[in-house]
DNA sequence: AAACTATTGCAACTTTGTTGCAAATATTTT
DNA sequence: AAAATATTTGCAACAAAGTTGCAATAGTTT
């Protein structure tokens, strides 16, 4: 079972452009997170930046690709591997990054463990990233 | 017991200046975090931008304040109330960020929770963010 | 393939953060 | 309490990151 790239654009109601086509590509290829920065070097430079930043944002509102909170603040952006729509994105998974390689992953297999609130708070989402060595760098 | 602004900065080997005094009680008068905008509002723009940038760099780096990641990629500042020092920060519990009010505070009674990672990852820094409504809003 | 719709690139701008350096301020020494 | 020294500050100039309006271009529909 293969779902082309076209195919994603079309069932989220998105023109199949160049620049979209190129970027999902990107996304698929690299498997972890990408920075603005990081897509605009490996499109070559064929885009405008604009563009860039209007496609990732088209992307995750689409619920295509979420973002995810860095220590140093950064922006990251990285596919949806789960069922996220349109305005909703239901990412149950904690952010590695890695201190020496900066390779930045979605472990999917690690879920987002549980934190008692204090009386009064209502919780509504939990961001998880943790830091150290990843399996190729330890 | 009562330890005043200039000998707090004393104890970190931090000249007593100005800048430094009215916005290390410009932390203690919020409680909450503080972002680089807000420090520059609440001080009526009696400081320069760049003094400003350079006061909080050198807080975080002496363990006064610390730095606060965000689901918007936003930079925000906290004071320190555990033990951290130069180069070293300890700062073991959650942060909350109120959807509403807009307000993030440190929940240091809520501690870090453990994860368990894939083989070869290694932990080194773990970062909790919740988002939700404040004991104010809900 | 013409008509229509959506996306792109450009220009211009804003916001955020950085750096070098001389003037001002804080600390230390005499 | 001055003078000498060390540190910090503000300014200017710059770089990086992100936003907006609009005409040209490309994609989709009929
Ligand atoms: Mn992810
Ligand atoms: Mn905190
Ligand atoms: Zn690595
Ligand atoms: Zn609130």
């Amino acid at each position: 079972m293969h779902t082309s790239i076209a195919d994603i654009l079309k069932q989220n109601q998105l023109s199949v452009t160049g620049s979209r086509t190129k970027i999902l590509e990107l996304f698929q290829q690299t498997g972890g997170a990408l920075a603005h920065a990081d897509i605009e070097l490996k499109t070559g430079e064929q885009f405008d930046r604009v563009t860039i930043y209007r496609t990732l944002q088209t992307f995750v509102e689409k619920g295509i690709i979420h973002t995810i909170p860095t220590a140093d603040n950064s922006v990251l952006y990285a596919l949806c591997k789960d069922q996220c729509s349109e305005g909703h994105h239901h990412d149950n998974h904690i952010h590695f990054i890695c201190d020496d390689c900066g390779t930045t992953y979605c472990l999917e297999q690690v879920a987002i463990p549980e934190v008692r609130l204090p009386n009064g708070f209502t919780k509504k989402q939990t961001d998880v990233v943790v830091s150290g060595l990843c399996n190729k760098c330890s």
